[in-house]
DNA sequence: CTCGTGACTCCCG
DNA sequence: TCGGGAGCCACGA
């Protein structure tokens, strides 16, 4: 049984539209727990696996990729850019055009 | 039950 | 401006 903020943190995921993406921070933030960055990106590493989640459209605050290159990078880069999300050259999301925002 | 481990973030030199 | 250190807390072994 996993605890509510689990829970909350995938639906939160399933959430994000197509050509969005969101923060851990801002995730955990709605989940209940501003300060759960990390452990939204654990269940995204533990959950996604058995959850199908959209793990690809969360990044960190800067608007870039968490993972090294080689472990995940690119192929997170390619799903993004699949769906029409820009990288600068600098490979940073533009968060004014892409940033998702919740409903209330 | 306890312990180690992070796809993070904030704070301070 | 930039880098390093510490806090945070869920999950799996």
């Amino acid at each position: 049984m996993p605890s509510p903020f689990t829970i909350k943190v995938k639906k939160l995921i399933k959430q994000i539209p197509a050509g969005k993406v969101a923060t851990y921070g801002l995730i955990a933030a709605l989940a209940g727990n501003p300060r759960g960055a990390r452990q939204v990106a654990r269940i995204l590493h533990s959950c996604s696996r058995k959850d199908n989640l959209p793990w690809f459209r969360v990044v960190n605050r800067d608007g870039k990729i968490s993972l090294k290159h080689f472990s995940g990078y690119e192929v997170q880069k390619q799903l993004l850019e699949k769906e029409s999300v820009v990288f600068t050259e600098k490979d940073i999301i533009d968060f004014s055009a892409f940033l998702w925002s919740p409903p209330n």
